[in-house]
Formats: C-alpha cells, sequence, structure tokens
DNA sequence: CATGAATGAGCTTTCATTCAT
DNA sequence: CATGAATGAAAGCTCATTCAT
C-alpha cells in the first residue's frame, strides 16, 4: 500500500522530488514516467494532471534546481574587504555545492546532452544567472583597490575557471576514478582537490 | 539492399562509428539500437551478431574514443626544454580535442550518468591513462630544472585542472549560453577562454 | 476497434480465458502474447496491464483451472454409505473431468515442465488441495466398517492411482495412439477404459 | 574456446545428446536451435547440416529415446513360470524406468502437446510397440494357467495401468507436491508408492 | 479536483533459417 | 565435409500519452 502524499507534501511537489531523483539517476530519456509516479508514489496520469507531459516536468525540474543553487548563493555572506578570504570562501562554495548536489551536475549534463532544449523554454534562466559573478567582480574590485589582486580580470571567467574545477571532479568522477586508477572521492582526496584549486587560483589572480 | 557496407569488417566499423555519433546525440537510453543500425546502412540483427548487446556496443564505443583520444596524445611533440612554451602547448591541445570532438564529451558524460558501469567492463581502462600527465610531469620538472616553475606541484593536479577548463566549457555550452546569456561557442569567445586558461594556469605554475 | 470486451472487468475475464486457451493449446513459451491478446479480441498491452507480465497471466491461469476443478470437486454429491458405489462416482468423475478439459491436462504438464516455478508463487495451492482425497478418506471409512473393504489403505494413494488412470490416458494420448497403433479416444475405448479402471481399483480396495 | 566435438564423440551425436536434454527441459518452442548447439559445444549451422530443421531434430530424438527405452525392455529377463515376482518385476523396471529418465516423461509430454505432429512422421514408432506388453501378456497366461490369475485380463490395459502409476507421479511431480505440500521425491515416499501399485495391481488381477 | 482504464508506437532482444564459400 | 556471415520476422515488454468519468 504506498503512502499516498500527504497534505503536508502534496502531490505536486511529491512528483517534483521524485522527479528530481530519477532525472538524475537515469537522464531524461531514462527516467520514464513511471519510475517517478512510482518513486512519488503516486500515478502516471497525475504527471500530466500536473505537469502537462513529461518535458513539462523536466522544465520544472530544471527551474527547481537552479531556483536551490540561487538560493544557496544568496545566502553566502562574505566580506569582500578582506578579499583573499572572500575569494577562497567563494571557491569552498562552489566546490562544495557541486559536491553536496550530484543530482545538479547530472541533470545539467542531461540538459546539455539534449542541447538546452528545455531550458531554452525556461524564460527565468537568465534571472537565476549566478549572484556568485557579482560576488567575485565585488572582491576581485576591492583586491584590486587594496593592491592585491591584478588589472585585466573579469569576474566571469574566474567564475567559470572555479566552477569548471568543482563541476569537472564531480561530473566525471566514475570515468576518472577508472582512468587514473584512483579514488578521487575519498574525502582526503576531495580536500587536497580543493585546496589545489584554492592555491592555483589565488597565484593567477595575484599581481 | 542493406548493402552499403558489405565485406566483412566494414558492417562492424559502420556499426561502431554510427553509435559513436547516435549515442553522443541521444545518450545511452535515448540512442536505440534502431537508429544505430540505419545511421549504420544496416540492420538491427547485426549489432547483437558483433557486438551481443546494446550494452556491449557502448562498451566497444567508450574504448574507440579512449583509445582515438590517447593516439592523438601520443601525436603530441613537444620540446620540454622550452617548458612555457611546452605547457602553452598542452592546454591548447587539451582544449582543442574537447572542442573538436563534441562527442567525446557527450559519451563520457552518459558513461558518468551510469556510474561508470560501462567503463568498469573494460579492463583496459587504464592502460589509456592520459599520456599528457606523463608529459606535464616532464614539462614540470624541466621547468623546475631552469628555476621557472615552482616546487610542489602534482602533474596530476595540474593535469585535472587543465582539463576541467576545457570539458566544462564544451560540456555545459548550452546551458551556460542560457544562463550567462552569451554564447560561449563564438570564435572569439573560444579564443578568449584559450588564452585566460593559458594566462592563469602560467602563472599558478611560476615561482 | 478492438472494443468487442469493453466494460471493465470483462477485459480482464477474456484475456484470462483466451490464455487458458492458448497456453494449452501452445505451451506456455509456444503460447505468445500476441496469440492470447488476439484470442481476447484485446491488444497485448491490456496484458500487461492487469497481469503485470506473460508470467504474472499464467499465474493466474494455474489459480482459475486448480480454482474450476476444485469447485467441480465440492459440487460432487455422494452417499458414502453405499461406499463401492460411492467409489466407482469418483472414479467416473476425475476419469470424466481429465477427459472433459484437455486444457488442464496440459497446462498441468506444461507447468512441471517448469518444475513447477509458477505455481510456487501461487500461495494459495494448498487450499485447492484436492477435497476428493477427503470424499475417498470418508468412503474407505465406511467401506471399512461395512466390512467390505480391507485395512491399511491411505486415501492419498488411491487418489493418486485414480488420478493417474485418468491423467495418463489423455495427456500421452497422441503418443499412446501412434505407440499402440490404435485410438484411444474412440467412445468405446473411452467406456473400457473407464471400466477396467474401475475394476481394478475396487478389486485393490476390497477385503 | 569451446571443446570441439571430438573423433570418438562426433557433431551429429553431440548435438542428438545435447538436443534431448534441452528439449526436455524447455520443451519444444523453448528449446531454441542457439541452446542446443551451445549446449553441443557447436554452432546452429550445423544443426541444419544434420538434421534440415529443429522439426527433424526433434523427430530424430523422439525416436532416439523411444529406442532407448526399448533397448532396456528387451534387456529385462524374466521368469514368466514364477507369473506374481514378474509382475513385480515388471512393475519395478517400469516405474523405475520413468523415475530413472525424467527426460523422456518431459518429452512424450511436449510431443502431446503437440498432437504427436512429430512421431507421425516417425514411421518406426510401430516398432518400438513396447515389448513390455507382449511380457505382461506371456506372465498372464503362466499365471492363468496356474490357477493365480483371474482370467478376462487384456495384458495392454494392465500395461496402461502400470504405465499410468509411473508416469504419472514423475511427470506431475513439482504440481504434485505443492498441491499436496509434501514431497514426492523423498526416497521412503517413493518406496511407499512403489509398493502400493505393486500391492494394488497384483490384488487387481489375483483371483 | 482527481483518477482508473486504455492505447499505439516503440523498445531490446531472440527466433529459426539461408547465403555463400 | 564443414562453417562463418547474414537476416526477416517475431518475441516479451515499456514508452509517453489520452479517454472518459
Amino acid at each position: 500500500m504506498p503512502r499516498a502524499a500527504t497534505s503536508r507534501e502534496n502531490t505536486r511537489e511529491a512528483i517534483l522530488r521524485a522527479a528530481i531523483k530519477v532525472f538524475a539517476k537515469h537522464g531524461y530519456a531514462g527516467g520514464s514516467v513511471e519510475k517517478i509516479s512510482q518513486a512519488a508514489h503516486s500515478v502516471d496520469r497525475m504527471i500530466y494532471y500536473y505537469f502537462g507531459s513529461k518535458e513539462g516536468l523536466f522544465i520544472a525540474v530544471l527551474e527547481e534546481i537552479y531556483r536551490r543553487m540561487n538560493e544557496a548563493e544568496q545566502r553566502l555572506a562574505l566580506d569582500v574587504e578582506q578579499p583573499v578570504q572572500a575569494l577562497h570562501a567563494v571557491i569552498r562554495f562552489v566546490i562544495g555545492y557541486y559536491r553536496k548536489h550530484p543530482e545538479f551536475v547530472t541533470l545539467l549534463n542531461t540538459e546539455n546532452l539534449h542541447q538546452g532544449r528545455h531550458i531554452a523554454k525556461l524564460h527565468r534562466a537568465r534571472e537565476y544567472s549566478s549572484p556568485a559573478i557579482a560576488v567575485i567582480d565585488r572582491i576581485l574590485g576591492a583586491g584590486q583597490a587594496q593592491g592585491l589582486f591584478r588589472q585585466g580580470l573579469a569576474a566571469r571567467d574566474l567564475y567559470l575557471l572555479i566552477a569548471a574545477s568543482g563541476y569537472f571532479i564531480m561530473s566525471n568522477r566514475y570515468t576518472l576514478s577508472a582512468f587514473l586508477g584512483e579514488p578521487l572521492q575519498a574525502p582526503e582526496a576531495q580536500a587536497h582537490w580543493e585546496h589545489f584549486v584554492i592555491d592555483a587560483v589565488t597565484r593567477a589572480v595575484s599581481v
């Protein structure tokens, strides 16, 4: 007897949460409507009732995970007047976010496999444009004012470098482990990588 | 008359080539056996004749793309006695390889979605362990001997940073474009990114 | 317009009835889902909707034929105080049931071919344990009390002997006919056999 | 590297032996050409080379098992002048043969499922007509001459009763076990059944 | 507002068999 | 005398979705 969607967590939300898990685990094509409805303790029909189609559900999933990341970024409190420490904090946050949210990584990969077909329909995408870039921009400004960071740096480039460092190591963890013959998921390995990236990025921006 | 790719070995190779394209475009679940056999101008049955199963075919695909990358890496001729130029060349090569082989990126993402299930069955995986890491190791050694690069650097970390920079920008090109509101695929944008990474990495390793 | 058997429960029952016929005629492996769905004037998909799988349908079929036999056995009214006549009636019933229900014989053979794999999942199997055995037990008791039947007889053994006599002749009717060179299905042959079994069993139990 | 068919046991024989096992285990429809060729350490093509078709192979299988049983029956040496003991020996032989050759039972069931379609093409079927019937006939004659057995008995009927007793218990062993809730395959249960049948049959024929 | 029933098209895989040497 | 390669058809099953109340 499947647990019916309670009043606290209604059917729509249960489906959305289940869809995040299922799409993250099986991809878009592999994440069947049935798998999702079962994981949500509901039935196929309800997905159409609430989201219109599988595609509509996937778009809602994308929006939800972007919203969550945005929310987390906005909670990030920094003292930009301490530019080096602030930069380190941003790096730790970004790497940590991907590490703690593998579903985010997988869902973005799935969406890129489909050439951004769904995100194109999500017109609020730009609204979620990473606040982290703005933060980095302020950190860079403060650091340059204090004579710590060099000129000619674009916050966006720096953000991409940091994001790439955190994303790649998570996204490709399985093939990298097989390829390198050593686990990248061990806590020491993760700490080592974080430390290396902080060091490399800091050197790259310093005068 | 499905006799476009007759003569023994050709059928097998045509299927393998078609599978690389189809799996790269649609992922593993989305890449149907029928799509592949049609793209290979053959019939479904032949896939099972030569590869046993869809999974067997995917494993063969993984092996093939690793083999190709390995081959390309081995063709990379460098003068390690010019460490800075050599390092730049490696960065250009890695970023360029991902750019020219989007199917490699997509297939690795697909494999990571499936948690490395197929690569685990490919026992030669370690054999393909990037020669690029060995090259970087020699470059680092030469640079350190010439007093250009600092001590305490691991070639593997550097390789991962470079690979991440090239991979991320390709893998996430669609979501990043929607997210940032600007195309990352334009030639100028690509040149800009390559230049930024070369600059950042070089600064990160310099004394 | 596959709307021959609409109205809710009818589709399920039509499939079940068709499955009994098709599995009995072609066995489990030979009884294809399509043959069944066509015979039921429905479509393949409905079999999975109602029974989950071909195996699930076969299990339902087994349950149904056991249920039917049980029902028939329970309708068998006997006067155990006339033990000899009652015994004859039981023998006639058992032999007659197999004769009138060749699908029962064939389906049990199919299930035994599969080593009882499906019946093992039918937990109600024991519930259908032949009421006939209980009836024979009472007949034996009465016959012994009247000094007609000898002591030391197990109802179960007697039931098996009777069942074997009726089952074997039906189950193997084709090979026996080829083997013996004479038809066992002719009415006279059937009557002869029934008479022989009644005679033999009666003599076997008499004092 | 599959063991190639040796010279001692050539390919044809290996296929025939494998086919007996596979058809007995999976039935005719379920016994695929591939399963058989693999079990024979050969390839599909060889089945067509030696037997023409799957049907031709099955016919050869039927002939082989009949031949084997016939051979065994002919090795049965009896002293018909001791009619009771001889009858007991025949019963033990028949029950024992089915017990030791479950594949015989299964294959006959499969053939009966197909309404004797294949045996009809085996024109030597009559030749294999059970020698046991002739033996029983002689035993009955001797017993009647000695005043031990009653008149009016047909050897064929008696043979069928004995065969039914041995066949049914083997053929239906799985469903009977589930149905009765007790194993019929245990050595004690087998001995009990043999004893019961001997007793019952002997009483049935005695004056 | 919500949901049981139904469905056509597609999926991966296995089938017995023939081609061609 | 023997066998590798190829194949069209059909198998069981899952797909996303709509019907109908």
